[in-house]
Formats: C-alpha cells, structure tokens, sequence
RNA sequence: GAGAGUGUAGCUCAGUUGGUUUAGAGCAUUACCUUGACAGGGUAGGGGUCGGGGGUUCGAAUCCCUCCACUCUCACCA
C-alpha cells in the first residue's frame, strides 16, 4: 500500500486536476443531441480582480453546470468580460495622469491606443483567478462586450431600435457627473442624505422696497434664476401677480410667476426658478416659457454665463455667493437642513442636473412582454420576493440614457450632416443614406457622434450575443434559452431586467422557435458583508484576498464556506471560520481514504454485521439523494450541500465505517470492502459539483480506472425507491447505542469496561433484533459484553435500567452506580414524559380535535399518547426499582 | 412619501401548502474520552415561553390585525 499523506493537500492537486479537465477537453460543449444546460457569466470587468462577491456567484453557476454535466447534459457555461465602460475610463485617465499624461492632450486614436493596452495587460486577470476556484467553463467561448461580435450586435441593435422609433435622440434633463464629464443614467445615481444648509435669501420687487424671500439649498445656482414661483393660491403672495423681482448680485429682472407645483408650506412658499439646473424648474420653465441659462460648465466650475466668480468650482462659489448675499444684506438666514443628494455611482461627484441632447431607449415600448413574463412565472425569479422590486420598476420605468461622453466604448453609430441624422451599422452605410438626401455629399461632410454607449447596452445582449446570435449563427438555436442566471441582486435593473426586455424584443427573430427569454431562472445571490455585517469594501479593508483564502484553505474550503453561508438573496455574513470548515470536511474525506485504504483484505465472506451495514447504507444513500435532487432543484444549495456534509461525517464516517471497521490487526472481506469503495465513490459523485478537486482526487485514488472514467464526466445517481422501515430500525440501533455511550459517560466509565445488556423482551424489541446483524452491531459499536433478551420485570442487581425508544434496557456494570444520580436522571425524564401525556391527553380530551381533526392526525396522537404511558410505566419501574 | 423584507438558542440561520413525540442545525460553550483514519478527532450535556399584544382555528413559529425594532429598494419639495 502506498503512503498516504496525513493531511489533505490542495495545493498539490488542484492544479493537476484543472489543467487535467481542461486537456481532456470536459469543458468545452459542442451541440449534439443532449440536452443543452446553458449559463452565461455575470462579465467581471475586464479589469477587475476576484473578490467575494465572484466567488460566491461563480461557485453557485459552477455546481449548477457541474450537476448537469453529471446528469448527462451537454454543459456549457460560457465566460466572459465586460469592458465597463466608465469604470475602466476612470482608471485609464487616472493611470495616464500619473505618467504625467492629460486625456485633454490626446486624440482619440491615441487614447483607445492607450486604453486597449490597459486591456491587454489587465484584461483576463480575473479569468485566470476563477480557474483557480474551479471554474468548469467553456474556455473557448470567451467573449468580451467590446470585441468584434458583440460591437456588431450592439449596432445592429442600436440601428433596429432606431428604425422601429424605439430610440431617439432628445434633449432632456440628464445626471451629469462632472468628474467623470459624463451623462449617467438614473440607475448609476445614487441618493443618500446628507447634511447641507437651507439659505433664505431675499429679493427685491422691481420699483419697490418690498422684498420676496426665497428658500434654497444651492445659492450658486441664483445667477441662473429666471424667475421666481409662487402658488397662485397662496394668499401672502396674491399681490405680486405680474410684478418682477431683481435677481441679487446679477440684478436680472425677472417675473414672479404661480405655478401649483410650489408647495405652499415649505420654507417660505416661494421658490427660485433655475430651469438650467433643477429637473423641477426645468418644467415649470417650460410651463412657463422661462429663459434657460446654463450657468455651470461641464467641469462643474461656474461659466460665463454666471457672470460672477467664473471659473470656480460650484461648492467654492456656493460659499462665496453666500458671502456676497450676507455682504448685500440678502441673507435672511442659513440653516441646517438634511436632504437627499444624488452621487455618481462610479466617481462619488454629486451629480449636476443639465440639460442636455442625448440618446434614449424608449423603455415603455419594449417592457410589456419581460414585466408580463416574470408575473407569470415564465422566468422565475429565487427568491421571489424580487417579482415585486422588478414590478415596481417596471411599471414605472423611465427611458433609458444611453450616451455617454466618454471614449472607451461603442461608438454611437450616428452621423450628422448639418441639422439632419443618419443612423447606420457602418459609416459607408450613413453615407449611402446622407447621399439619397444629397449625392453630392461625401464621407467628409459626415460626422459621426462623439459619444460612446453606455456599457449595459452591450452587457444587456450578452445571452443573444454571447452565441453570436445576430450574426445568425446555429449555435443559439441550440443552447438558446439559457436555463440560469446568477447574479446580484444589485444589477436587477441595470442588466438582469434588461436582459429580458432584450430576450424578448429580438429572440422571436433570432430564434423564432424556441422561448425567448433569456434565461428560465434567476438566482440573486445576497451581497458579501463581513461579521459586523458591513459590507465588503477595499476601503474598510475587510475584504479577505480571494486568492490568499484559496492558497490558504484550498478551493474546495473556500467553495464550501462562501456556500454554507448563503441563502438565496438574503445577504450573507461571511466568517473565514467558515472556510475553515470546509477545509476540515475536505480533511475528514481524506482521512476516510486512508482508513479504507489501510484495511487489510482477506477473501472470506462478509459478516452478518457488514451486510446489514451496507444494505443500511444504501438505502440510505438513495434517500438523500432524493433530497439533494429536491434541494438543488429549488436553488437550495446551501442546504443540499449541508445534507451532503452531515451525511458524510456523520453517516458514512461515524457509523457505516466504524461498523465496518475491522478489530485492531484484523482483517476485512474483500466483498464488504469492494462495496464500501463503490458506496465511497457514489458519494463522491454527488459531493463533486460542490467540492470537484478532491472528490476527483479521492476518486482516482479509491481503484483503477479505465482512460477518461472520470468523476467530473460520471453519472449522478438516479433517485429511486428505498425502505424508510430498515432506515428507521437502524436509526433506532444507532440510538441505543448512543444511550449505552451516555451510560458510560454518566458512569464514568471506559469504553473498554465491561457492559452486559439485557433487553426486556416486546414486540418491537423482537423485531428489531431479528434483524439480521442488529445485536452484532450494538455489540461492536458500543462494545458490550453481552446481549440477551429478558423477560418482562426481571429482577437484576447492580443493573441501570433505560429507555431506548420504547424498549427497556438493563445495562449490568461492574461498577458502583450512583444510586441518587440514577434517581435523578429518571425522574427528570419522567417529569418530561407527564409534561408530554398531558399535552396530548389536552388535545385527545377536547371532542373537538377528536371530531374535526383528520383521522391519521388522531390516531398519531392516540399513538403517542400510548407510547407515552408505556416509557412512563417504565420509567416508575425503573425508579421503584432503585428505591 | 411609496413599497418590500426581517425579528426563532450567545452568534449565523433552517423550519416547504397550520398537526410527525410539549421547537431544529452549525458554530460557540461545558464535561468526559482519545497511542490503531482524522487532537483540524470522538461521546454526551446545558441553553429558546419562536419581538410584544390581540384574533381565527380542535390545533399557530407558521394565517389575520395591531404595536415595537431593524434592514433594504424606489421616488423626492426648493
């Protein structure tokens, strides 16, 4: 027998079997008559690295692909990455700025140049990392939202949507973010409270001394004002009607205008009216036909227009107006006042309100069927509870902004030509239509747009883009629908609702014959926090290295742990301690290796005891297999993979193989062995979509096999029929004897010291020892000395009587009992056994239950209050007969 | 402002259409055992009136109402 290390080691396999998998092609789907098992990845940024969060969803997409490629299903996962359009930006500019390099100073070329060079160097990291964890995906299908494919569905896209007046081109009020000097869409803002101040400022009524007070939260936004609004029915205010007020410190005249949208009771029921820099004044402009002036620059420093302190920064200025009202004797007062601000998700800059032209999807027109779809369970949605939150939004869904003033991305494919635009897959195409306008026109009257998409509108096709499903390949005929998605809860409107609405406004061209949304199921994992349930962050620091934790614990520890702690959409709390555990378990299957494999064989039959073990055993295989199909079937991962793990350490480690175990120096037959290597090996089959590298290694290890019979490629075992009757016999032995281990505890006793046990003979007792092997197994697992059957109130002396099920025991020991104690034990258990009968007598008493409950309800109760009074009788004797 | 969710053992959570021995698991804790797979092991124990109150029901952790506490999402009045 070769050596077997005393420790699991996964450094030193994990390696082997991945590289192993992957030349042996296990990965890689082609279609072929099976039944395809598609997921597509959640694209990681291209930059990024793994953190929790990817381990979490990609563990979970990896057992799902695992699972079904052992049910015989054609596998495919399909990674990739996502190029993240402000993200990456953001880190290009700041990376160019450090080498001394001003995005300003470059062309564009020479900015992509720099960009795709970042790309390369850190582009793909991540993919590296998630083979580390184990990743099973289809290496060759690799895709990026930026590459040649998905570039082309994001044109052919954008131009569909344009032909059918389901994107325009409007100017609106936008989220601007002056840091990153982009538009955003209003998923990307985020809005929080805050501290800031409420400045009452006052305005003088032309050719009057009178003064108006207005209440604002931005006093740098006055010299944008172009009028002041009051509600028609405020009566305070009902004199002013066409008077005008001067604006301060720019001394505009402007009017007073009544508009219902000014809310009479707030700050003092007049409002500053800045249609340049406020959503709300924006429409009560348009209302009112007021001037717009655009007082602040892209950068977020104040323009010319503002006249006054041009050039600074809009929080500077807010200070200096401040100064200059309270200079001019303006200022009324300044107080405190907490409200919501909106923040640029990428670059925290609190987003400026601005008008601006930009490039929308018309969302009402393709929503309907995807809201419809996931109402009617047509995807389902784990939990469910995010039906709901997908509603809501739904219902009240708000065109998409999908330019983005930034230079990393798809370019917008639209050219100009003076007032009019051509929308175009190619710029010889934009031509060719400018031309039927004007066929003098050549390509260098044509601009195109400076802009570039926003990354969702190409992560947004990913399930149709991913099989090159524009490009009218076969391949999505065969793998599409996808059948999971797991993601976030997080990105449910930025990608998981829009890929829906895409799977519905393009599937039934692509793939008119098959469902067209994208994926059947969506599984939103929770978000990682730590311990103190703070979320993880690279700020807080407590964010763990995911690949420290997976050199440290090994993939198979860090995949247990990140699992055993994540219910479906609830967050979780992650604890390295649970990592650890993992990392145990996988020592503790180890260790069960080396056992088996240091048993000495012998050519003799097996024993009474073997055979009743395993018979045992396999039954209850089946019956947990069964459960973990039901488990995995309603996305309950945690809990199968916690049904996997107590039934391997306690079941199969801590009874089937110390039944099996043979005596110190004996021997084992070769049957008994030859069966537990295949109960071991079909436990290693349904352990391996949780915990692949060492259920493969363990695998490998456990007999000869043939080229290519590999756990990964094996079959999952079907479920079948199996005898709940012999499984509950055992269960009744493994209880007697945990009761003949407490004895000895309670009385100090060895394991070695002598037990002889008598068993008061009953129906039940009868049956339970005709068992085949029954009292060799009680005789080995708690090593007694002797087993006989009794006759009912056998005097014994020196002999503890106990209850196991409903069956009397009489353990004779060699030992002074501790009469009190006994007194003590039994009492208290017959103390529990009256509190009990008295609980069901109340129910069984009431004629009410007796007539109304079903009969099996009934008669479970007349059962239990019958065994009820037979362990009481026994108990009362058992106490008499120590008295 | 609107909506959703949560509250069960010291901690994290199960508890699947109301009924299966007067509530379960893991971790933590306590006692003991342990030179023959594993001290990262084993055996056993203690610990909860299921957030409070009310109701429906023969029967409620589970359904309804109400209150309390916390979390989240969306929308926002200067």
């Amino acid at each position: 027998m070769t050596e077997i290390a005393k420790h699991f080691d996964p450094s030193s396999v994990e390696e082997k079997w991945y590289s192993y998998w992957e030349d042996k092609g296990y990965f890689y789907s082609t279609p072929d008559d099976r039944e395809p098992y598609t997921i597509v990845i959640p694209p990681p940024n291209v930059t990024g690295i793994l953190h929790m969060g990817h381990i979490l969803n990609n563990t979970i997409q990896d057992v799902l692909i695992r699972k079904a490629r052992l049910d015989g299903k054609n596998a495919c996962w399909v990674p990739g990455t996502d190029h993240a359009s402000i993200a990456t930006e953001a880190k290009v500019v700041r990376k160019l700025r450090e080498q001394g390099i001003k995005k300003s100073d470059l062309t564009r070329e020479e900015y992509m140049e720099h960009a795709w060079a970042w790309k390369e160097e850190y582009g793909g990291i991540i993919l590296q990392q998630l083979r580390k964890l184990g990743a099973s995906c289809d290496w060759k299908r690799t895709a990026f939202t930026m590459d040649e494919p998905r570039t082309e569905s994001v044109y052919k896209v954008f131009v569909d949507l344009y032909k059918k007046g389901k994107l325009y081109r409007g100017l609106r009020m936008v989220n601007w973010d002056p840091e990153a000097m982009t538009v955003l869409s209003n998923e990307e803002v985020l809005h929080a409270e805050e501290n800031s101040h409420l400045y009452h400022v006052k305005y003088q009524i032309e050719g009057s001394d009178e003064y108006l007070t207005v209440a604002t939260k931005r006093p740098e936004t006055i010299m944008g004002d172009t009028a002041v609004a009051v509600h028609p029915d405020d009566e305070k205010y009902a004199h002013l009607k066409g008077k005008r007020v001067i604006v301060p410190l720019v001394n505009r005249s402007v009017p007073i205008i009544f508009d219902d949208y000014v809310d009479m009771e707030f700050g003092t029921g007049a409002l500053k009216v800045t249609p340049a820099h406020d959503p709300n004044d924006y429409e009560i402009g348009k209302r009112h036909n007021l001037e717009v002036i655009d007082t602040i620059n892209d950068n977020g420093t104040m323009s010319e227009a503002a006249q006054i302190h041009v050039g600074a920064d809009r929080f500077a200025a807010r200070k200096l107006v401040s100064k200059d009202l309270e200079a001019a004797g303006l200022l009324v007062k300044k107080e405190e006042y907490r409200s919501s601000i909106g923040r640029s998700e990428r670059t925290n800059a609190v987003v400026e309100p601005k008008l601006s032209l930009q490039w929308y999807v018309d969302m009402k027109k393709i929503a309907d069927p995807a809201l419809k779809a996931v109402m009617d369970d047509e995807i389902v949605f784990h939990p469910k509870k995010y039906k709901t939150t997908y509603r809501v939004w739904m219902e009240g869904i708000r065109d998409w902004c999908i330019s983005r003033q930034l230079w990393w991305g798809q370019r917008v494919p639209a050219w100009y030509y003076e007032d009019k635009v051509y929308v175009a897959e190619t710029a010889e195409e934009a031509l060719q239509q400018a031309q039927a306008d004007d066929p003098a026109l050549t390509m260098d009257d044509l601009k195109q747009d400076e802009d570039v998409l926003d990354t969702w509108f190409s992560s947004w096709l990913w399930p149709l883009s991913t099989f090159h499903g524009f490009q009218g390949s076969k391949e999505i005929e065969y793998y599409y629908p996808t059948n999971a998605l797991v993601t976030g809860w997080d990105i449910i409107f930025f990608w998981v609702a829009r890929m829906i609405m895409s799977g519905y406004e393009w599937a039934p061209t692509l793939v008119p014959e098959k469902e067209s949304y994208p994926f059947k199921h969506v599984y939103f994992t929770g978000m990682v926090r730590d311990k103190q349930k703070r979320k993880m962050s690279k700020s807080l620091g407590n964010s763990p290295d995911a690949l420290k934790l997976i050199a440290d614990y090994g993939a198979d520890g860090v995949r247990y742990g990140m699992l055993s702690c994540s219910p479906a959409g609830g967050d979780l709390l992650f604890d390295e301690k649970l990592v650890e555990t993992g990392k145990n378990f996988c020592n503790k299957i180890w260790n069960a290796l080396r056992l088996v494999k240091s048993f000495q064989l012998e050519d003799k039959p097996s024993s009474k005891v073997d055979e009743l073990a395993i018979v045992w055993f396999e039954n209850k295989f089946l019956q947990i297999v069964e459960l973990v199909e039901k488990e995995m079937a309603q996305f309950r991962l945690s809990e199968a993979l916690t049904s996997l793990y107590s039934f391997i350490w306690g079941d199969f480690c801590s009874w089937y193989l110390e039944i099996v175990k043979p005596e110190y120096g004996g021997t084992l037959s070769k049957a008994t062995y030859e069966k537990t290597v295949d109960i071991f090996e079909q436990l290693m089959i349904v352990l391996h979509p949780y915990m692949p590298f060492i259920t493969e290694e363990v695998w490998s290890s456990l007999k000869e096999r043939a080229e290519g019979a590999d756990c990964i490629v094996s079959t999952f075992p079907k479920t079948a029929a199996y005898d709940v009757e012999l499984i509950k016999q055992v269960e009744s032995l493994t209880n007697l004897v945990t009761s003949i281990r407490d004895l000895r505890n309670k009385n100090g006793m060895g394991m070695k010291e002598a037990v002889d046990l008598k068993v008061e003979k009953s129906d039940s007792s009868d049956s339970l020892f005709s068992l085949n092997g029954a009292g060799e197994m009680v005789t080995k697992m708690a090593n007694i000395s002797s087993l006989e059957s009794i006759a009912p109130n056998t005097e014994l002396s020196n002999g503890i009587s106990f209850l196991s099920g409903n069956d009397k025991y009489v353990a004779l020991i060699d030992k002074e009992i501790d009469v009190e104690a006994e007194k003590e034990n039994i009492q208290k258990e017959i103390d529990y056994q009256i509190g009990f009968l008295k609980s069901v007598e109340k129910k069984l008493s009431n004629e009410r239950f007796v007539g109304n409950a079903p009969e099996a309800v009934v008669a479970n109760e007349r059962k239990k209050l019958a065994d009820g009074q037979d362990r009481l009788r026994i108990l009362e004797e058992n106490l008499a007969n120590l008295m």
